[in-house]
DNA sequence: TATATATTTAGCGTATTGGCTAAATATATA
DNA sequence: TATATATTTAGCCAATACGCTAAATATATA
């Protein structure tokens, strides 16, 4: 587990609670879990498979970045996401093994 | 991945939609990760040991056991929690695959 | 350069969350 | 039975989250 003590532990702990808050809420989930399976995904391609409008789809993504679970990248006038699938399974796993 | 179309499918989006707004507070990641470190707390113990007000850790408390990642138990005037390891390691474990 | 396209940011309104204190409930003890 | 103890529930309030539309920004194209 983490300690607050170090500032490894903080990081640690700060990353988790954007993880998880990021992964809170349902859209969010499925976006993550679209962007992965495509490998690389526009913010219009990813827009375009949601219910809510494109800015709302826009904010959850921001919230995505934050978390570091999604990567952007602009090209020409898009913007490219990626899924950081290496952090979210670190930080599955890890949570997993707290509870071993 | 689940899918909305089936009966099965729908609960299992309803148990992660629980469990990860659950898991998006620090404190009851903490709550979470204190009782199943001791295997079994009453609601005093838990309390004492956090910032926040008695009343606001038992809410914390109630929406573990929603999320089905706590259990509880009456025994005279207590309540006992006990982490359910399992269901928690399962989730986990779940979407860690998802991203693999 | 003017216009179209891709996307985010701003701004607003409502719903939810999470903190608190006070009150209610349930059980144990004197 | 009256009181103390353990705990939750109710009710209030401020902050945050999340939906929308309109506006802004940046780049591509005519």
């Amino acid at each position: 587990m983490p300690k607050l003590s170090t500032a490894k532990g903080l990081r640690e702990i700060q990353l988790a609670d954007n993880i998880f808050s990021a992964l809170a809420h349902p859209t969010r989930r499925q976006i993550l879990l679209s962007v992965h399976y495509r490998g690389v995904c526009n913010a219009g391609e990813i827009a375009s498979r949601f219910d809510c409008s494109w800015p709302t789809t826009s904010r959850h993504l921001s919230h995505l970045v934050k978390a570091e679970l999604l990567w952007v990248q602009s090209s020409g006038r898009e913007r490219i996401y990626r899924a950081n699938t290496r952090l979210i399974q670190s930080v599955l796993q890890q949570w997993t093994q707290y509870f071993e």
